[in-house]
DNA sequence: ACTGTTATTGCAACTCATTTTCAATAAGCC
DNA sequence: GGCTTATTGAAAATGAGTTGCAATAACAGT
């Protein structure tokens, strides 16, 4: 009984993933994924992903058009990012100020927490500078 | 120079939306609408809705999937909520842990933060007690 | 109230991320 | 090597949201 296989495509995503420092779409990941496996199919992509989150081997997180991005789970580091509006990039942002929170959550309203989603928008001091903002 | 013209579609948009106690989607108020006023066309409900957020009247939230919820906007109340995997009720969770640590992100990284976007998900203690989880 | 201007609408076609279907392929246990 | 079946590729489908455009209706000026 071989539940999970371990293919070239798995691998692969998991790879850009893993090499690139940053979240990624799955878009990014499929055309990056084309250039080293050019017939590999954007389904395969989305179905790897999928797996792969399900697994926690990667987290999921959400652009404000509701496009998905993806990164390399860290179980040592709970992790939410800060996004500029001007540039598109990602900046780690690393002190999470729901723990606390969530245990106050469950006590008073009987609310199991399973997990959140954390974005913060707006302008890095680069696009800042630039008298984008 | 009428710049912005009061129709009946966006009063329906308006109204559903005051009526409802609950956040809800382009899809739910598109259907109700519809009820009230049968050749409202789906795209004359984005539009108003989209009027609505940008002259801060209704605020907008994103589901897990990507859609887009949208509720009246209460100047008084910075608003998040808390969604029931089991059941997808919506629970106000009024406390938001965030104003005070963008304050500190603005000091010690330049990030000029706009805002935010929190939702925390979870079961609902109905949903509990009838043992799905 | 009547008229002209133009913001807004209805409709249909479109976009684009993501999902699904299904026959073909290839992991990996024997 | 052969067999089973998880996984793949390709194409079609889905569904939220957007767009182009001609028709409509708000409403300011008269």
């Amino acid at each position: 009984m071989s539940a999970v296989r371990n293919t070239k495509q798995k691998q692969l995503v998991l790879s850009l993933l893993k090499n690139s420092g940053r979240p990624m779409t799955a878009g990014e990941i499929y055309r990056l994924a084309v250039q080293q496996y050019p017939n590999i199919a954007k389904s395969t992509v989305y179905r790897n992903l999928e797996n792969l989150v399900s697994r926690g081997e990667v987290s999921q997180g959400m652009h404000q058009n509701g496009e998905s991005f993806y990164s390399i789970a860290d179980e040592n580091r709970h992790l939410h990012y800060m996004i500029c509006k001007g540039c598109k990039m990602m900046i780690d942002f690393p002190k999470c100020p729901l723990s606390n929170v969530e245990r106050e959550i469950a006590k008073s309203s009987g609310f199991y927490v399973t997990g959140h989603s954390l974005q913060i928008y707006g302008y890095c001091k680069n696009c800042r500078d630039k008298a984008k903002i």
